[in-house]
RNA sequence: GGGGCCGUAGCUUAGCAUGGUUGGAGCACCCGGCUGAUAACCGGGAGGUCGCCGGUUCAAAUCCGGUCGGCCCCA
């Protein structure tokens, strides 16, 4: 470090009088980071050095920035500035927008005031995808400036756009790998689909739409063939039973043949009591008997040319509710479908993508509309058994509120269920933060992976890069150039990776020459943000060795909701096509609540904007707030709660700094080293130098919040311990040693934490930079400090605990004998042994003036105490076990003298049990009384003498009359060193103390005369002026200037 | 319906893995003190059935089982 300090070097408009002026002074700071590219030289400075690789997760930027992207950018911006004053390159350090899918469409449909797909195509899509593309960034300048406000460093220029061609051509690289693989295929399969907006949903989708609703419960009686029976069946959807295929019952589940009203039911043994209530029972066997009976088809209207209508045995069949016997329609439940493809029976769907009826009398109706219809059939038909409401969840879609339907769609997907011991196995060598999430949350979802629902039929995403000839040869391009070389016939101009550009092209099979057609889907577009790892360097079709380098990425942070959404891409991703996990390190972040606790939303209007709370109280102070609890935790947040932590931490060291400013300025000091040489310097830099080597730990292993408490404890060390005892060694006229030392101290302690707290409080920092560096260009352009052992002092930091809890001690004793701090007192005996007594000697200063008393003496006391005991219960628990308690209460009840003495003499024998001193420890306790105080945890008493004397007492009034005085000065607003002429009229102690302690008076209030006035000198009474009543005796003082 | 996390003072939290004397802090509150860092500071006080119930144990905030509540994820 450079010893240069030149307090003039701030900005006036960085400069802070006040907690409102924080906000104000960061602007200044972004500006000037602007201006002398900071950021820049920053990355210039680490360039080619080791790596850590960062990946950012792409926020959608068609909505607005909310509280909890604030809190992943602090923690991101945190642990990259971090590593970059540790020098690593951040790489790549850029941003990423994520542009496709589903929400996009909707804004631009809103926009259009459609909303169907019809009107989409009927608008043209080339036209509505420019829209969407345009749609997209909407809220971009938003996103970059929350990002900025917030100290965010990341390369915005430089970002990663999964809309543009070259990121698609990664994305179809990959998904060509996978294909080759044989592991991306298409099938039938069950989706939730809307059937208005025709397009199955995202799971999160559909996650955002289940509520309450009231749908029909009917119990439907199945007839078993041959027999004078019924299955009795529950369902809560009718319209699916038309397509009704096969009964499903549980293997090992107990059934019962029954007799109720005159008929014969199968049904669930656990289920007739709340079906039925009382049945007569016929016949019990288990799932596994019924297995293979046949029933007659309960709806016979669409044909079926298959074997069905027989029961079976599947997994998914419960006793919770129902009868136990399930009804199976293959084209409308996913565990129906499954099963199906088990037993090989192909599914029936005679209803289409409009949720209408294709076949059946109720042909054309919408299936939730046909419900009732159907119960009124069945009942006709006597097929119904009971029927009713039953209030339950469901799924509507989010957007347009109409009933989702399971229903089975032509589908490509990804066979992620043949890679789970792949996806396990490379989970292991993730570091997840918290912890649990490895083996919770995202190994329990690896554990059971479902096939990945991959084609949307949708138009703004990446398109399926797959065409089919009507022999059914398939040709997946890998990349744009791989496709132009199979088109046939011109290529337009503006041809693009998108909708409608890769529909109208024609493709010539590669193997029989025929015309080509694309699938018509597109990509869930969370594999566009899955792909990041490659796609944003556009590998393997550029920068092969940028790849390399980058992967797997070192470190990523996102909310806990990406555990199954992009945590989870990243990894099927990764596994799919590498092999391998795509991350090291995973740290999680927890939900942001409101002050109530309540989770913020826009409906309830309890979102709080990032931006007011930065504007009104400061990005540091938002951040530093953010980063003092577990970040992995859902935390409540308000204004109120930053602007009171601020006051407490960064606020507080501005006051530090103020101070030190201030003196330094007085005394010409410029950033001097001299020698240490005093116990309290010593003590703050070896707390400094622990505090350093508290926070690289704890930032190493990502714990945040313990780094940030570490310099959240060391600021209330230095501010209201080292500050508060070295207030008066500044104030000294001359530069003695003693002074010297203290400002070596304080100044390196001051320029060490703006380092230290770079990253926390990237402007704060900035600041006391320059306050204590001078000219130099910006704190992010140092190293991050280091701790120096040879500083760090565990005996004096152990010691300096002991001093200020004795000196808590004493005052304590002082308020119970209401003796105020003010009234000096003679003396403090402390009771004590040897180690406890050269700590005292050790800074007899520092308690003398804490405690205000003019002498301490250490060593045992006799006379002032009485004997006591501590029953040890942990040697004693183990080994008397239950007569503990007796031997206790009968110890508690013996005299303490006798039971000191036995157990002096070698025993002490109680119920049987001996006790030594290991179990029973006689210890003196204090006698009751104003001036005995034990201190906290330690074997050491304080023993304060209360006696005021008259020379004890005139020091006191002493004091307070040069507490007036000092109030007064104030009051003029004087400068620190501003002499005074002060005058007085008073008579008695006052002015007997005035007299005894003239010169202390006239040194503590730069006065330089001090003269007593009588009442008829009226033309001296000039100045400022004020009477004052002090211990009932009055005084009048003037001041003026000298 | 399934899985996960969390529940300690009004708020933010430590302690819980490895059970042990009286569950620690900070903010806010009340009382007192201090007064040239002052939207501070120092001392004290009040405030806790450690969500609830049960079990294990001489001993449970801590271990076990259940339950309630919050949140997240999945259906």
């Amino acid at each position: 470090m450079e010893n240069v300090y030149n307090p003039l070097y701030l900005p006036a408009t960085m400069q802070i009088r006040s907690v409102a002026d924080f906000p104000r002074a960061e602007e200044e700071i972004l500006k000037e980071w602007e201006e002398k590219k900071i950021f820049e030289k920053v990355r210039e400075k680490n360039r080619g050095k080791r790596r850590f690789i960062f990946l950012e997760g792409p926020p959608t930027a068609n909505g607005m920035p909310h509280m909890g992207h604030a809190l992943t950018r602090a923690v991101k911006d945190l642990v990259l500035r971090y590593k970059s004053m540790n020098g690593y390159e951040i790489y790549p350090w850029i941003a990423g927008w994520d542009c496709h899918g589903l929400p996009v469409e909707i804004e631009v449909e809103k926009k259009l005031g459609i909303n169907s797909k019809r009107e989409i195509e009927k608008f043209g899509v080339k036209e509505f995808n420019r829209l969407c593309r345009e749609s997209v960034f909407k809220y971009r300048d938003e996103w970059i400036k929350m990002s900025k406000r917030i100290g965010f460093w990341i390369d915005f220029n430089r970002a990663y756009v999964t809309m543009e061609d070259y990121y698609i051509e990664s994305v179809w690289w990959a998904l060509k790998n996978i294909y080759e693989q044989g592991l991306l295929v298409k099938d039938y399969k069950v989706v939730p689909y809307c059937p208005r907006c025709g397009t199955p949903l995202s799971s999160h989708e559909v996650a955002q739409g289940y509520r309450e609703t009231k749908d029909p419960s009917v119990y439907v009686k199945f007839k078993v063939k041959d027999e004078d029976a019924y299955f009795l069946v529950w369902t809560t959807t009718p319209w699916t039973l038309p397509s009704n295929l096969l009964l499903a019952v549980g293997e090992d589940i107990d059934y019962a043949l029954v007799e109720y009203e005159g008929e014969r039911y199968y049904i669930a043994k656990a289920r007739i009591k709340e079906v039925l209530g009382e049945a007569k029972i016929i016949r019990e066997m288990k799932g596994s008997d019924l297995k293979g009976k046949r029933y007659e088809r309960l709806i016979p209207y669409v044909p079926v040319e298959h074997d069905a209508f027989y029961v079976t045995t599947a997994d998914f069949v419960s006793t919770e509710d129902g009868t136990g016997i399930v009804h199976i329609a293959p084209a409308f439940g996913e565990d129906d479908y499954l099963l199906c493809k088990r037993e090989g029976v192909p599914l029936i769907k005679p209803v289409n993508e409009e949720g209408k009826f294709t076949d059946t009398p109720w042909k054309g109706m919408f299936v939730k509309d046909a419900d009732p219809h159907i119960i009124q059939w069945l009942k006709e038909q006597g097929k119904l058994f009971r029927k009713g409401t039953v209030k339950h969840t469901y799924p509507f879609c989010w957007r347009c509120d109409t009933p989702l339907l399971y229903y089975a769609l032509d589908t490509w997907y990804i066979l992620m269920s043949k890679k789970r011991d792949d996806l396990l196995r490379n989970n292991e060598s993730v570091n997840w933060k918290p912890e649990h999430l490895k083996h919770g949350r995202f190994g329990n979802f690896l554990e059971d992976v479902k096939d990945w629902a991959l084609s949307r039929n949708r138009y703004w995403g990446t398109p399926l890069p797959i065409w089919k000839c009507p022999s059914g040869h398939v040709f997946i391009p890998g990349s744009k150039k791989e496709l132009l070389a199979n088109v046939e016939g011109e290529i337009p101009e503006d041809f693009e990776l998108h909708r409608p550009w890769v529909d109208d092209i024609t493709v010539k099979c590669p193997v029989c020459g025929a015309p080509m057609k694309r699938e018509p889907y597109l990509i869930d577009v969370w594999f566009d943000s899955g792909s990041a790892p490659f796609a944003q360097f556009h590998y393997p079709h550029e920068n092969e060795g940028d790849f390399k380098n980058a992967f797997p990425v070192d470190f990523i942070t996102e909310g806990i909701d990406q555990t199954r959404g992009w945590f989870y891409t990243l990894m099927a991703i990764s596994t799919l096509v590498f092999n391998r996990a795509p991350y090291k390190n995973v740290l999680t972040l927890g939900l942001i609540l409101d002050e109530d606790g309540e989770k913020m939303s826009k409906s309830k209007g309890n979102a709080v904007d990032p931006m007011d709370v930065m504007n009104n109280v400061g990005a540091d102070a938002m951040r530093l707030y953010l980063y003092a609890s577990p970040v992995w935790k859902s935390r409540r947040f308000s204004e109120n709660l930053v602007r009171e932590y601020m006051q407490r931490t960064i606020y507080t060291l501005w006051n530090v700094v103020q101070f030190f400013k201030k003196n330094a300025e007085l005394d010409g000091y410029r950033g001097e080293i001299w020698e240490i040489r005093n116990e309290l310097d010593m003590w703050l830099l070896s707390r400094l130098n622990t505090t350093i080597k508290d926070v690289r730990r704890y930032l190493d292993s990502y714990d945040i919040h313990l780094a940030t408490r570490a310099i959240e404890r060391f600021i209330d060390e230095l501010s209201n311990w080292y500050v508060r005892r070295s207030r008066r060694r500044f104030w000294r006229e001359e530069m003695s040693d003693d002074k010297r030392s203290a400002y070596t101290a304080l100044f390196t302690t001051l320029r060490t934490l703006s380092l230290l707290m770079a990253p926390f409080t990237p402007f704060f920092a900035e600041i006391i930079y320059r306050e204590t560096f001078g000219p130099k260009e910006s704190v992010h352009l140092e190293d991050y400090p280091v701790a120096d052992d040879g500083m760090i002092d565990e005996r004096l930091e152990e010691e300096m605990n002991v001093a200020i809890r004795i000196a808590e001690a004493g005052r304590r004793a002082r308020q119970i004998a209401n003796v105020k701090l003010r009234q000096p007192l003679r003396m403090m005996q402390i009771s004590c042994d040897d180690k406890y007594a050269r700590i005292v000697e050790k800074f007899l200063d520092v308690l003398k003036e804490e405690v205000n008393v003019k002498d301490i003496r250490v060593g045992p006391i006799s006379g002032m105490s009485q004997l006591s005991l501590r029953i040890n219960y942990r040697s004693l628990g183990p080994r008397l076990k239950g007569d503990l308690k007796k031997v206790v209460e009968y110890l508690k009840g013996m005299d303490v003298e006798e039971v000191a003495r036995k157990i002096r003499d070698g025993g002490l024998e109680i119920l049987g049990h001996t006790l030594g001193p290991e179990d029973v420890e006689v210890y003196e306790k204090p006698l009751e009384g104003v001036q005995a105080v034990e201190v906290e945890g330690l074997p050491v008493v304080v023993y304060l003498d209360t006696n005021v004397d008259e020379e004890l007492r005139l020091e006191g009034l002493a004091r307070e009359i040069i507490r007036r005085i000092q109030t007064m000065r104030k009051e003029m607003d004087l400068d620190y060193d501003a002499k005074i002429r002060t005058r007085y009229e008073a008579g008695g102690s006052l002015k007997k103390a005035i007299e005894r302690f003239r010169d202390y008076i006239m040194e503590e209030t730069q006065s330089v005369s001090l003269d007593r006035l009588h009442v008829e000198e009226e033309e001296d009474k000039e100045g400022y002026h004020k009477d004052w009543v002090i211990e009932g005796e009055k005084i009048s003082i003037w001041i003026s200037p000298s």
